[in-house]
DNA sequence: TCTGGGGTCCTAGGACCC
DNA sequence: TCTGGGGTCCTAGGACCC
């Protein structure tokens, strides 16, 4: 059996949760630069606030209903999140966290002591709350996919309070019925587009076609998500759980960007995180991908990107910020109002399997690297850095409607007032 | 006045080589 | 009048997810 537990309305319920006082009124959170709506609370869902809007668009509608604004406050979501996850690591013996808000669970050596689902699901829930105060849902299924439908059907459907059970025909047929196909994990709007002209409008018409016919007419992936809706797993724990192929760090500017300084600085530190990541997942890189480019919705877009081989590959940020400074004067064009920029390793493998090379003395320093994640890691994301991402920090992002950083620092933490 | 997210994976099409 | 291969690599753009 597996679950997946996810967050309602993950960023815009963590923003609850510090500040009560917003329990009770509709909440919206924007990304970076307070560019689009990104998280969209119920009560603001109920009053058909866009998710995915730029913001700047849908300002009056937001004002007309007084909604309440939020930046992005990376730094308390993922805390939460870390503790979220934890909280739901107790309930399982293999917990995949897959994104900021949810996690898939496998249940094997507990299996036997669940005797019933909706009650598990409900404990999982009620525990999470209390210790967190995140509302969040909780699906279950024999498959991935039908866990995520179950988890879809819990959080959308209503009767469902939450939680979700598929355990029989009757519950899966119950559910895939009442699911429209675009919501299916994996079919997006374009297949969905696609989908309908064949007459195939809910996840369950999608579960009755014939994996080989969906197969030619489409791909093996859709094929292989139509064996799933019917409980045949083609996901394993280890396909669910991969690691990733290409890690990359992006941001758009708050103001467009012309300094070559202020640019390379942002690349530095794109550099350093993809670095960290690399690292996280015990993984190394043969090629880095770098770009800066001009804004997209401008009329001249202009975007080049450069691949810098490395001689062996590596997760060493300081051999990350010496290739960037390598190839940055290729990159840079003067008179170009940057909008963007990044880095991303390619061709990721696993560290272990990494051969050593005889004639190139140039390998990671793995010590120095450990000691700077765990210092990092103890005292915050920023703490060590290299001196080249300190040279400006006029890259960083606009969050005009930002809460206090109430789990990372002392001063930001919640007054009682006694009287 | 101006403003439009970020991450990962996949694929089609072209360049290049033999 | 019709006809000219196959493999690899690279890249840009798109699909999908949150």
């Amino acid at each position: 059996m597996y679950a997946l537990v996810d967050a309602v309305a993950f960023y815009a319920s963590a923003e609850k949760v510090f500040n009560p006082a917003l329990r009770t009124k509709p909440v919206v959170v924007l990304t970076n630069n307070d560019g689009c709506i990104c998280a969209v609370c119920p009560i603001a869902r109920r009053l058909n606030i866009p998710k995915f809007q730029p913001y700047f668009k849908v300002k009056h509608l937001l004002a007309k209903h007084n909604v309440v604004i939020c930046s992005s406050n990376y730094e308390l979501y993922a805390d939460l999140s870390d503790k979220m996850m934890n909280i739901i690591s107790r309930f399982c013996d293999n917990q995949y966290v897959y994104s900021i808000d949810e996690s898939f669970l496998h249940f094997n050596g507990f299996t036997p002591l669940i005797n019933d689902w909706h009650q598990y699901g409900q404990l999982i829930r009620r525990t999470v709350w209390r210790e967190t105060k995140l509302p969040v849902g909780v699906g279950f299924g024999p498959t991935p996919t039908l866990a995520k439908a179950a988890n879809h059907a819990a959080k959308k459907l209503s009767g469902f309070n939450g939680v979700a059970v598929i355990d029989n025909e009757q519950s899966r047929t119950t559910i895939l019925a009442a699911m429209d196909v675009g919501d299916v994990w994996g079919v997006g709007r374009r297949l969905t587009k696609k989908l309908k002209l064949l007459n195939i409008n809910s996840a369950l018409d999608l579960a009755q076609q014939s994996p080989s016919h969906i197969k030619r007419l489409f791909s093996v992936v859709l094929a292989r998500t139509v064996d799933e809706l019917n409980g045949r797993p083609t996901l394993n724990w280890h396909d669910v759980q991969h690691n990733k192929r290409e890690v990359f760090s992006t941001r758009s500017f708050a103001n467009r960007l012309t300094c070559p300084i202020a640019l390379k600085t942002a690349l530095v530190s794109h550099a350093m995180i993809v670095a960290r990541k690399l690292r996280a997942q015990h993984c190394v890189t043969k090629r880095l991908l770098l770009f800066i480019a001009s804004s997209p919705h401008e009329q001249h877009y202009a975007k080049k990107s450069l691949i810098y081989e490395l001689p062996t590959p590596s997760a060493d940020s300081t051999i990350f910020a010496n290739a960037v400074t390598a190839i940055f004067e290729q990159l840079y064009q003067v008179g170009v109002r940057y909008y963007k920029c990044g880095v991303g390793a390619l061709e990721v493998s696993a560290a272990q399997f990494q051969q050593h090379d005889l004639f190139n003395q140039k390998t990671d320093n793995i010590k120095l690297m450990s000691c700077l994640d765990a210092v990092n890691k103890r005292y915050g994301a920023d703490t060590l850095t290299l001196a080249s991402q300190q040279q400006t920090n006029q890259w960083h992002m606009k969050r005009t409607f930002l809460s206090p950083h109430y789990t990372t620092r002392w001063h930001h933490l919640p007054k009682i007032a006694c009287c």
